[in-house]
DNA sequence: CAAGGCTCCTGATAGC
DNA sequence: TGCTATCAGGAGCCTT
């Protein structure tokens, strides 16, 4: 489940292999895949064609790559199971391939590219996709505008989402995926951070003092970070790793997936409780439950 | 308008 | 063995 440790890893890995290459053609195998681009694939295939892509960027769980000289951006969302996999065009199909990209990589082209690779997306669970979007003033995708900035963004405004939270009248983990308060935040990085802060995923946001709000964050950004170091390793081979889940960072996880396995801190079963057609697991001697009001 | 619930999708797994 | 139920969950959209 792609959060924005592992989004940045893609992110990463575009800007290495595809940033700086010109499209020869796109080829949309699954009309899921780009139902965010409401002109339709042939009109998403035509606008791509001969362009060529700059510096991918990314907030919280979206990534984009601005055409150049067009004021528009290709965006990105890997949803639930998707990929960006950088591949041999001689490599076979993957079984969920949805949409592909070839490259001219004629002279003037991105130098360090390596010719003879295409961009695929691949999505088992189709909640992912890709899309054509008209650049905000501020050279964001218009339609991620409401998206926060994200924990890892130098300009988050700290103190804005702490007066946020003090207005709200929702719980921590709601807020906390609440990707218009702040971005980036999927289910497991909230389980580890509240985790990390000793803090139940019900705590109503109003009882947030200042150095609360500050700790959490603190610990949303350390979590993110280690994940993001360990998933560091893998992004200089053709292969675009995203694939969080059964990859390098699971070993680390503290909360998420550790129902009856002891706490890492007090040794205490962990928990798993139905949540927002989820789960949320916790410590229920680290993470005491809010009194009911 | 804010808050919370529903829904899209496929494959792995559990239970009978 | 083969069927059905359950679970995984991001985010747009809908209801309250």
């Amino acid at each position: 489940m792609p959060e924005l440790p592992e989004v940045e890893v893609v992110r990463r890995g575009l800007e290495r292999w595809i940033g700086g290459r010109t499209v020869a053609d796109v080829e949309v195998l699954h009309p899921r895949a780009i139902r965010r681009h409401l002109a339709g694939a042939e009109d998403f295939a035509h606008r791509l064609k001969g362009r060529r892509m700059g510096a991918p960027m990314r907030r919280g769980k979206y990534l984009w790559l601005p055409l150049a000289d067009s004021g528009t951006s290709v965006l990105a969302h890997l949803g639930m199971s998707g990929q960006l996999l950088v591949k041999s065009e001689q490599a076979p199909d993957e079984k969920h391939l949805r949409i592909r990209v070839r490259f001219t990589d004629q002279e003037g082209d991105n130098p360090g590219a390596a010719p003879g690779t295409e961009l695929r997306f691949v999505d088992q669970r189709t909640f992912g996709g890709l899309s054509l979007h008209e650049n905000t003033p501020d050279g964001l995708p218009d339609v991620i505008a409401h998206i926060a900035r994200d924990p890892l963004d130098p300009l988050f405004d700290d103190e804005a989402f702490h007066q946020a939270l003090r207005r709200s009248r929702s719980t921590i983990k709601r807020a906390l995926l609440n990707q218009s308060l702040i971005s980036g935040v999927g289910n497991i990085y909230a389980d580890e951070a509240l985790w990390r802060a000793q803090l139940h995923y019900e705590r109503p946001t109003a009882t947030f003092t200042r150095p609360r709000t500050a700790q959490l964050l603190g610990h949303v950004r350390d979590v993110m970070n280690a994940a993001l170091a360990v998933g560091g390793t893998s992004f200089d081979s053709l292969y675009v790793n995203v694939n969080g889940e059964s990859g390098y960072f699971e070993r680390s996880l503290d909360a998420y997936g550790r129902e009856d396995e002891p706490c890492r801190r007090c040794g205490t079963p962990m928990r798993r409780r139905p949540w927002m057609n989820r789960s949320s697991y916790f410590c229920p001697r680290c993470q005491r439950p809010p009194r009911l009001s």
